[in-house]
DNA sequence: ACCCAGGAGACGC
DNA sequence: GCGTCTCATGGG
């Protein structure tokens, strides 16, 4: 089995820690500093002590596009640093990195976290995983793939709605039958620029503005996308509107509305922003990464 | 009991 | 196009 370490140039920001435990991305555990998780068909452990990496069970080059280390973070984080409460909220999460999820996993996630909380969805998820997920076999113990889109439309709404998805079933199973009779979508919707990417995910049952950003941003890596959820939407209300003004309008006009401010405010990497602003009030509250298979 | 969770769809207007 | 209601499920 394959293991090694990673050695960082001072001037590369990661933070495994602010990483995976900013809600991203769902299914990874921490034990004693040392994090596991499935990528794609791969199960990852990973550690970090000061600028070294150290992984077990894949390959340097997974370890680097997952993470992508290739990207001038620190260039990133100084374009969006443009006002005190962004700057601070980047010095307070300073080398979370957006990785690069599987875009399959991340659509059928994010979808089954529309109005759930996120240690839910991510119960959820290992649910489904481990009754209908393929096996990956490793030290660490069974671990599953999230199940492929034939598989979520075979199984049916039933037994999604025992994996607990409630409503949200039915959305799920429609979401994969368009992936199965779209198989292209993954190589077209990367071809595309962000805004007709955007239109074309919500084509998608269950895909609305806020998911098909959240699947633009960390399945695709198109880093102006700009998710706005009820965390974002507070947050940008109380920073940058003193928390009045747009409160008296519908949730869905200060959704879009939010939106618009976040992509035209940041820039091209608006995503960073968000998601910085959403570690900051959201990592202290959660606990993905304290449960237990 | 009531409210909320990393929202979206189906309505009526 | 915009506003409102409803949708399972669990936890505070």
């Amino acid at each position: 089995m394959p293991s090694g370490t990673i050695d960082l140039d001072e001037t590369v920001p990661f933070s495994l820690y602010h990483t995976l435990h900013s809600g991203q991305a769902f299914r990874w555990q921490v034990h004693d500093g040392v994090w596991t998780g499935v990528v794609r068909d791969t199960v990852i452990t990973l550690a970090q002590t000061g600028q070294r990496l150290s992984f077990g069970h894949t390959n340097p080059d997974l370890i680097r596009n997952y993470f992508h280390l290739d990207l001038d973070l620190d260039a990133v984080l100084r374009s969006i640093s443009i006002d005190p409460y962004i700057t601070h909220a980047v010095r307070e999460g300073y080398g979370l990195r957006i990785v690069r999820q599987d875009p399959w996993e991340c659509l059928i996630s994010y979808i089954a976290s529309a109005n759930m909380k996120a240690v839910t969805t991510n119960a959820r998820l290992e649910v489904l995983a481990g009754r209908w997920g393929e096996a990956i076999p490793s030290d660490e113990g069974e671990f599953h793939q999230i199940p492929a889109p034939e598989v979520v439309a075979e199984i049916g709404v039933a037994a999604l709605r025992v994996c607990g998805f409630g409503y949200r079933a039915r959305l799920m199973k429609a979401a994969a039958e368009y992936i199965i009779d779209h198989s292209d979508w993954e190589t077209a919707i990367g071809a595309m620029d962000y805004h007709a990417a955007h239109a074309r995910l919500t084509e998608i049952p269950g895909v609305g503005p806020k998911v098909a950003d959240c699947v633009l941003l960390f399945g695709f890596n198109k880093y102006e996308a700009f998710p706005v959820d009820v965390h974002i939407r507070k947050i940008v209300g109380e920073a940058y509107f003193q928390g009045e003004g747009r409160s008296c309008q519908p949730i869905e006009r200060q959704n879009c509305c939010t939106r618009e401010f976040g992509r035209t405010y940041f820039g091209a990497y608006a995503g960073y922003a968000s998601q910085y602003l959403f570690n900051k009030r959201f990592h202290r509250h959660s606990k993905l990464a304290v449960r237990t298979p």
